[in-house]
DNA sequence: GGCAAAAAGGAAATCGTTTTCCTTCCCCCG
DNA sequence: CGGGGGAAGGAAAACGATTTCCTTTTTGCC
């Protein structure tokens, strides 16, 4: 492992100081050909790269973009990373990538030590509302994604309110009456989301029953799948904080013998690739993720540049509803169901 | 946006020179209690981070490692992801992450410049194997996963020749004898899984048909899904190269009215989490991903530190069989198939 | 009380660039 | 032929730390 040549071996080489170097490489100014000539010769013969490091330190631009993710593993957010990434590498920026997960007190903390080696942050997760003052405080640029960010900052979102309106209103159109929801309940970042439905399910009367998941993940669906069956009331449709929790949860109604739709309708959000795939393929909400990153990096990019960004605080994308197979048309309050599995009997 | 406080201001506030602040922030050496508290007190004032930018000039030490990864889309990938990021931040690094996908070309350039910013590289692209050596003249640490590096270097991975060896018995055993393989064409990543698998099948006296997706995803899963099905000599098993290709596969499969696994088993690799959940679940191989990335984190931890790795060389992980659903046991040649579900009658 | 040795803290070089002035040098024109 | 002006290239000061010597003080000990 050698030592790499640094702009003072190049400029020896070439016979000239290293101001020329250096402006020549950035292309600062312009010089005889001889020059230029001996220059490129050197560059190509050390196979000089210059130290980005050192760059930063004189320009204060790191060509580096922070993204603080809540958790890989969910598609949503592995989506808005690759948007993100897309962007960002077409206008020269690397990311630097924090996953939160296993360490949620050291959030903050993480995030400050990030800050010092990136020209901006997009940050995507369910960090308490209190922390986002520090976090605009580290002096650098910042996109919230997935969430309302405070005041003079910037964020970008789907309309989880109007995701969580439409559910409602497809469910209640298709004439489900007993219709459960389940949430997130640590740090409740679907605040939005339970009014949403709630605002859209008392327009007919209704009011949904609420069941907690500890967290956004397959796991937790199959978990909480058995509370909500069990429990008293039996719901004719679930609607699910997610596909991953409504993907675990079909999973295990199924096992249990529950069959969807015809027993049980089932709704996740996020719209994520694997939906399609699940037996009955999964009924949700586009939540446009690999778009969010996209649209996320491009208002940090400008924000970056010091260009007022096009939208300054949040930013909406618009949800669009996916019905596929996991939802179906149900029959007034008593449904006879005609084949060997009949069931319901409302009163 | 107000400049961040430097090390001499903390110096010019506490009435030490920067020396002495360095020397303390570092643990470097000990100072009289009259010292330490106005050294602390400035810093807790100032809220003063030390720059990692300056500091790396010094000490030649990022604190970040370079992730290089196909498709970040990919559950495969994620997973490796996943663990890798555990690892190093459980040792102060974060990951500078880089997904190739759009830019094949520009691999290599990307990673070169990406190899200043830190301080070792962890590899796991379908690069050329001709384009190793550029990788590792880097002068940094590099571990290469999921494929068998050069000589001298580092690497991590499935055994994939004993994944897919083990899938050609299980199909075999079970009675299949028209096999199928639908592998990745470009860049021929697959060479061991074929091998393992033609030379399972060859044990018993037969051969896989060999099909080609572009690329390890779900569309080309389901783009290729008709040509096997429609070409002559109809399979009753096919293994595909990964689970994304399988569940793309078994997707249209479905929709075509072929049943799974009554007129076709379908067998992936990778075991990536939605498995379990499509229709039928699928059978795998599970590639432990997440302690892929792991092991190979720690591998690489160990290069950077100077020590030398617990295993040089190519480090290859056991796969294990996961037996589910798309695959069934089929009567000899040719299987009447009664009723619809009854199947059954080994002897 | 005196002297050596250790402790405490600081000056300055350094890392590899960028950038802001300068200094030459050359050419052209009156 | 002299002088003005631009072109070409270089010197040196940053950027914000770390680190290697030093120079002072203390302190310990007889």
């Amino acid at each position: 492992m050698k030592k790499r040549p640094t702009i003072r071996d190049v400029a020896g080489q070439a016979g000239v100081s290293i101001a020329t170097v250096s402006k020549f490489i950035n292309g600062t100014q312009r010089f005889s050909a001889a020059v230029e000539r001996r220059i490129q010769a050197a560059i190509d013969e050390l196979a000089y790269h210059s130290n980005p490091l050192a760059r930063s330190m004189i320009t204060g631009k790191t060509g580096s973009i922070g993204v603080v993710i809540l958790d890989i593993l969910n598609p949503h957010f592995t989506n808005i990373v690759k948007g993100a990434n897309r962007i960002a590498l077409e206008h020269g920026y690397n990311l630097l990538f924090v996953d939160t997960e296993e360490s949620q007190a050291r959030e903050s903390d993480l995030i400050a030590a990030l800050s010092r080696r990136v020209d901006g942050l997009i940050v995507s997760t369910r960090m308490p509302q209190e922390d986002l003052p520090g976090v605009l405080a580290l002096g650098k640029p910042v996109v919230f994604s997935g969430r309302v960010a405070p005041e003079g900052s910037v964020s970008i979102g789907i309309d989880a309110y109007a995701a969580a309106y439409m559910i409602g209103e497809l469910l209640v159109k298709q004439g489900h009456r007993k219709i459960a929801y389940v949430g997130f309940a640590p740090a409740r970042p679907d605040q939005e989301r339970i009014k949403g439905l709630t605002d859209s399910l008392a327009a007919h009367g209704l009011a949904p029953t609420r069941f907690e998941a500890q967290g956004p993940t397959l796991a937790e669906g199959e978990r909480v799948c058995s509370t909500v069956l069990l429990g008293k009331g039996k719901p004719d449709a679930v609607v699910c904080y997610n596909d991953l929790v409504a993907i675990g949860f079909m999973g295990v109604a199924t096992t249990l013998g529950i069959r969807i739709p015809e027993d049980l309708s089932v709704v996740g959000i996020d719209n994520i690739p694997f939906g399609r795939f699940t037996s009955p393929a999964l009924t949700t909400v586009d939540t446009q993720s690999e778009k969010l990153g996209e649209e996320g990096m491009r208002l940090l990019l400008r924000l970056i540049a010091g260009e007022d960004p096009p939208a300054p605080g949040h930013t909406r994308l618009e949800p669009r509803l996916v019905l596929r197979d996991s939802t179906r048309v149900r029959l007034a309050e008593a449904s006879p169901g005609p084949a060997p599995k009949a069931r319901r009997r409302a009163g």
